[in-house]
Formats: structure tokens, sequence, C-alpha cells
RNA sequence: GCCUCGAUAGCUCAGUUGGUAGAGCAGAGGAUUGAAAAUCCUCGUGUCGGUGGUUCGAUUCCGCCUCGAGGCA
């Protein structure tokens, strides 16, 4: 039996694991479009710490998803799956290979996936839950949880304050609990056929001196400039998402003046190290991954790859 | 050279009125459905600097030694 359905390359993988590099050369040899996953590559004017390809590159090898959201706004995983979809589309109608690479793995199960139909973020409703947990706490926030909707508060933990914000907000908006939407959800049939290939360094030590090297590097290139300037805006702040992403929120503290310089690059190298674990903690349970080790020097990462693609392209 | 204070987990330190010890950070594992580079959960045996002594028993008390910080010369 033959599967007519078109390839679709995922390349995932943790921060500084090569993904990149990976998908540039692919695109050299392939007729295909990049499309970017990654939740900080989309924001404008952050470029230096997200280790996005600089503007040479971007304009040699075009990327979809990046620099489409300014700073002060936020992005979600649902806005993430129907741009994503649509960019895939258009790659399909081109007779090009969808090539989505990035490391923020929560896109992409959710588009390969789907999510529950659940309602979308309210900012109003979150400013509010916002100021009554500032008030009141998070432990009384998931007590009110609890009563509203029992099962979610059974299953989140008081400190979770993500989740049980979410939780609430979606309990409050629909008269639901976020559990009943779960259920109600379809399994998803994709009309690709997924190739997920899994970028998993085997030794960790090797990882993380990548990272160092990797940071700072990002120093020498003026990741402290490319900041200071975001600060000089009035309008963003440490509970933004763009700030709040790995080594921007260190670096803004750093110029708020709440540690040294040295703290804040070992802080900052700490906080990539975790992103990397968390992302590996992903991929392991990725069912049905094709797992190559990057760092592996007897492996051709690009003739694998393209292997891989050919077998599900027949 | 003398005096004082330190020396305990990878790091910073707490502690044991003598019964072989515990926090934060780091690290590891896990969770993850519209903020996800976010948010959260679990995991702590280490010649308690070395060496003698007192003691049933010393990381804890005493002596000496080594190293570090400060002070006096």
């Amino acid at each position: 039996m033959q599967d007519a359905k078109p390839p679709v390359l995922f390349i995932m993988g943790p921060t500084a694991s090569g993904k990149t590099d990976l998908a540039l050369e692919l695109f050299d040899r392939l007729s295909s479009r990049i499309i970017s996953v990654d939740s900080a590559l989309i924001y404008k004017g952050m470029d230096i710490g997200t280790a996005k390809p600089d503007a040479q590159l971007l304009r040699r090898y075009p990327h979809s998803l990046v620099d489409i959201k300014d700073p002060a706004e936020s992005y979600s995983a649902a806005e993430f799956v129907a741009d994503a979809r649509s960019e895939i589309e258009q790659a399909l109608s081109e007779s090009r290979l969808p090539i989505l690479v990035g490391g923020t793995i929560l896109y992409f199960k959710a588009l390969s996936q789907g999510l529950a139909e659940l309602p979308e973020a309210s900012p109003e409703l979150r400013a509010e839950l916002e100021a009554d947990a500032e008030r009141y706490g998070w432990a009384e926030m998931h007590r009110r949880l609890a009563e509203l909707d029992p099962v979610s508060g059974a299953r989140l933990k008081p400190m979770d304050s993500q989740r049980v914000q979410r939780a609430l907000e979606v309990v409050m908006l629909t008269g639901r609990p976020i559990s009943s939407f779960w259920e109600a959800q379809q399994a998803q049939q994709n009309p690709w056929n997924i190739i997920p290939l899994a970028l998993m360094p085997g030794d960790r030590g090797e990882l993380h001196r990548r990272i160092e090297l990797r940071f700072d590097q990002m120093l020498e290139l003026g990741f402290q400039q490319e900041v200071e300037s975001l600060m000089k805006r009035e309008d963003l702040h440490l509970n933004l998402p763009s700030v709040r992403c790995v080594g921007y929120r260190q670096m803004w503290q750093y110029l708020n003046g709440d540690y040294e310089a040295e703290e804040m690059r070992q802080r900052s190298l700490a906080a990539t190290r975790q992103l990397a674990k968390r992302q590996l903690t992903w991929l392991r349970g990725w069912e049905g991954a094709v797992r190559v080790d990057p760092l592996e020097k007897s492996l051709n990462l690009i003739d694998e790859t393209l292997r891989q693609i050919k077998k599900a392209s027949i």
C-alpha cells in the first residue's frame, strides 16, 4: 500500500543542537520551504539572544514565522498551528518540501495532534485573575479553582500558577471544566506524512559546552545593547513572554541592578541548560520519533535526513 | 613571625549542648492542550581539611600540621 500523503519534515531538537545548520543545508539541496517552530524567533528586534540567523542568512534562506510579532505581543500554540498549517499548504502548493525546524516542542505536538476547541485567552480576565493572585496568593486561586472545577483542582499543583490561571479562565468563560473540552477532542487526521526527526545529543557535557560557547558569542555580538534598546521602550516588562525568554530575563535583571555581570552569565547559562533538558524530555516521550545524535561523529546527518525523506516519499 | 577567624554536597553556607549532617543554587529525572525559551513536581552519603589525643563513641572537645581571609609587627 502506498502512502499518498505528502511528506512534511519536522526537525526537532534542544537549543544549540545544530537544527538550523541542518535546515539550511537541506534547503540548498531540495526544493523546500523553511518554517520556524520557535516561540522566541517570532519576535522582532530579538535577534542575538535568540540565536536567530542573521539578516543575510534570512535573505538567502527565507524562514516563515520569524519576526512576526512585536515583543509587546504574545503568541500561542493555537495561533502557531493556524499559521503553520497555512505555510505548509503554501509550500505544498509550490511542490516544495515543508521543513519545520525549531525547539518549541509543544508547537510541534499541537500541530501534529491538534488542540481541543478551547476559548482563546482573555487579556481582561487574565489581568483580573493576576491581580487577585497578587492579593490573595496562588493557593487561594487554586482553592477557587477546586470549587468551580474539582477535576482541575485535583490535577494541578497550587503553585502551578500558569495552569491554575488557564483552568480558571476556561471555567469562568464557559462554565465548563477544561477537561470536558479535552474529552470532546477528536483524534486529528493529518493530511501529511510527518517525518519526526529528533536531534538528541547524547553527550550532555558537550551540549553544555556548546551552550556556553554560544552565549559568550552572543555577548560579543552585542546582546547587552539589544536588551538595553528593548528596555528603553516603556511598554515592555518582565511579565511579558518575550522578556521572559532565556537570557533576556537575566540580562534585563542585570541591567536593572539585581545582580552582577558574572552572575547574569551564570544564570543565563543555567536557564539555557534547563531549557535544553526540558526539550529533551519532550523528545524522549515522542512516540515514533526518528532519534539521531548530531554530536555523533560517525553519523552523516544530512545523508541520514535525506534517506528518511526518501523513505517517506515512496 | 605572632594573634584572630575560617576549612562541611559541584558552588554559597547552616548545623550537630559528642551518637557520622541539611538548606539555597547548580545538576538529574518527570509533567506539559491558546504565555511553553513559560509554568510546575520529584531526587541530597558527603574520607564534615589532615593527623594524633580524650572518650564506649569525635565532623563536634583538645594538641599539632596544611591551606585561605583579616589584623599586629
